[in-house]
DNA sequence: GCCGTTTTCGGCCCGACTGTTTTCAGTCG
């Protein structure tokens, strides 16, 4: 699929033009293009080939005919032009804070600077403050970013900061005067890494609670500091941003600071098309304001339902909710069971009583226990007879829980030929067996699809775990074609997981959405190596709901019988 | 470059904060 390398060639083509002093909006509409292009749920060669490029909004005659000739050629002329013109590197600078379009040309022109380290010594040099419209504190500020950037180039996955942001939020409610407080940003969307957290809070004394803001201990160092807003870097590194407005603007407020840019930027257009204006304050009829203190007024006065906020990226959701056609995608409390779980068997760190316990002070009615296979002696993988063994402390552990169920489960080894690390005699004694790569990631894309097809056709594999094997800031995904994937998994009812664990969140929003398309039905897991590490599911499902998933997508949604019944059906 | 039951040409979301200026451009979200 060529989605993503075309996506990045026309973000890069935005770059340039902006760079170049071009039109910005023609900069923008290549930009765009490229988003939307990245959160396609279909293969771009495919649509192009089937004449629906021309369907998408925001895909217009011009950027079609570059699409069909990148599938063509190879190449894009047009790119090709404009990248001979501008140093290699030289635009990775335009992601360095406090450096746009405008300081970047200066900076290249006058003191050509076409690189980092470059403009790190030019600064260090004192050279950038005696430009037309620098001064020392602009040269002070670019170094600042420059280091900043280098320190923090990756983003965050979310389910690494997701407990200190909440420790924080709490922080600022009670600070004196603060009605109401979240989160807002990407983290609000539920986005699998996060570069800055965006705060929203309520009150009369705004100033008066910023001041006190910055004071919390976690602030390492205030960037600027008005009077509605402020950023911070945190102690973590990470930067944050908070708004204070008063209490009737929260909702108007929370729907500007939630995003994404590219959702109220089509709001926005709405509401002008209606003789409205829409700001963080309210919306406006004329000098009228309508106070929104909730969100949902926001929509409302669009004449729109309220969206949910992992579903806001300009991906044809605001089309939806005009007509009516929002689905009901998966609320945060209807998981009814964690499907992949590790014990003290293999490498996890807590007895499976331990694991069961903890699933049901979840609410859950069953989890299935999926300790490693014999192969992976890394993880202390299990022979055959200890997981016989395994099997029967389970059996005694359900007639104790009873009604709670702890399902037999086995992560199993796709091995390097393709085989898998138990015999189906073992296989069809578990109830639920997952198949997943521990080995040979860099196997070619054929012989790793081969390897993966081969798992799912087995009748006695029930789902493959992290189907794509990348690991966040970490490991790129190993080379397969998931759409070959997609393809048998839902010709041979074969479960894909959706991995809630918090480097992983494997497949992706992106993937998911494609492979619903093709007919995949899901289950989440958590991969939990300690009980504490069930809480991941809601990354899990932060996901799945910013793939439009619903309930019925998921298997393990299902109440205790019906999802007996469902992880027998390929048998 | 994209888009249109107001438009096929003329628009394209809107405001806060900073640093440089002396009224505003640039950056950011």
């Amino acid at each position: 699929m060529k989605n993503k390398e075309i996506a990045k060639i026309f973000d890069e083509l935005g770059d340039m033009l902006e760079f170049l002093g071009e039109n910005p909006f023609r900069a923008r509409a290549y930009k765009r293009a490229s988003q939307i292009i990245y959160g396609l749920p279909e293969d771009i060669e495919k649509l192009y080939s089937s004449g629906k490029l021309s369907e998408i909004k925001g895909i217009g005659e011009s950027i079609i005919h570059k699409i069909g000739e990148f599938i063509e050629t190879g190449k894009i002329s047009a790119y090709d032009e404009y990248r001979s013109k501008i140093p290699e590197g030289l635009l990775e600078l335009l992601s360095v804070p406090y450096i746009g379009p405008v300081t970047l040309r200066t900076l290249y022109k006058t003191l050509h600077i076409t690189n980092f380290d470059e403009l790190i010594k030019a600064c260090e040099d004192k050279l950038v403050r005696n430009l037309p419209n620098f001064g020392p504190k602009k040269e002070e500020n670019i170094l600042k970013g420059l280091l900043r950037y280098k320190e923090q180039i990756f983003r965050y996955p979310i389910g690494l900061i997701f407990d200190d942001i909440i420790k924080l939020i709490e922080d600022i409610k009670n600070i004196t005067g603060v009605i109401r407080a979240e989160v807002a940003g990407s983290f609000r969307r539920m986005k699998e890494t996060i570069g800055d957290i965006d705060i929203l809070a309520s009150g009369k004394s705004t100033t008066e609670i910023i001041r006190n803001f910055t004071k919390l201990p976690v602030i390492k160092e205030v960037i600027s500091e008005g009077e509605t807003k402020c950023s911070v870097v945190l102690s973590t590194g990470m930067q944050a941003d908070l708004r204070v407005v008063d209490d009737n603007s929260y909702g108007a407020c929370l729907q500007y600071f939630t995003g994404s840019k590219n959702h109220n930027v089509k709001l926005r257009g709405i509401a002008k098309d209606m003789g409205f204006k829409i700001n963080e304050y309210g919306i406006f009829k004329g000098d009228k304001l309508i106070p929104c203190p909730d969100e949902e007024i926001v929509y409302q006065t669009l004449g729109l339902p309220w969206i949910p906020p992992e579903m806001r990226e300009d991906n044809g959701e605001i089309e939806l909710a005009q007509k009516g056609n929002l689905p009901k995608l998966i609320d945060y409390n209807e998981i009814k069971g964690d499907v992949h779980l590790h014990s003290t068997y293999s490498d996890g760190g807590e007895s499976i009583k331990v694991m069961a316990e903890a699933a049901i002070k979840k609410g859950y009615e069953y989890i299935v226990i999926t300790d490693h296979s014999q192969s992976l002696k890394i993880a202390k993988g299990l022979e055959i007879e200890r997981l016989l063994k395994q099997m029967e402390e389970i059996d005694k552990l359900n007639r104790e829980l009873f009604p709670f169920k702890i399902f037999k489960g086995s992560e199993v080894d796709i091995k390097h030929d393709g085989t898998l690390d138990y015999p189906d005699e073992v296989l069809k004694q578990l109830d639920f067996v997952i198949a997943s790569i521990h080995s040979g990631f860099k196997d070619d894309e054929k012989k790793m699809t081969k390897r993966i097809l081969n798992a799912i056709e087995n009748k006695y594999v029930t789902m493959i775990a992290h189907p794509t094997g990348r690991i966040l800031n970490a490991r790129e995904p190993y080379n397969v074609n998931i759409i070959e994937v997609f393809k048998m998994a839902a010709k041979t009812n074969t479960f894909l997981e959706i991995n809630a664990y918090f480097d992983r969140l494997d497949l992706n929003d992106v993937n998911i959405r494609i492979a619903k398309e093709y007919g995949v039905k899901f289950c989440i897991g958590t991969d939990s190596h300690n009980s504490i590490q069930l809480n991941m599911m809601i990354y899990g499902i932060g996901q799945a709901r910013r793939a439009w998933l619903t309930a019925s997508d998921i298997i393990n949604t299902k109440k205790l019988e019906d999802f007996q019944r469902a992880i027998k059906i390929k048998r």
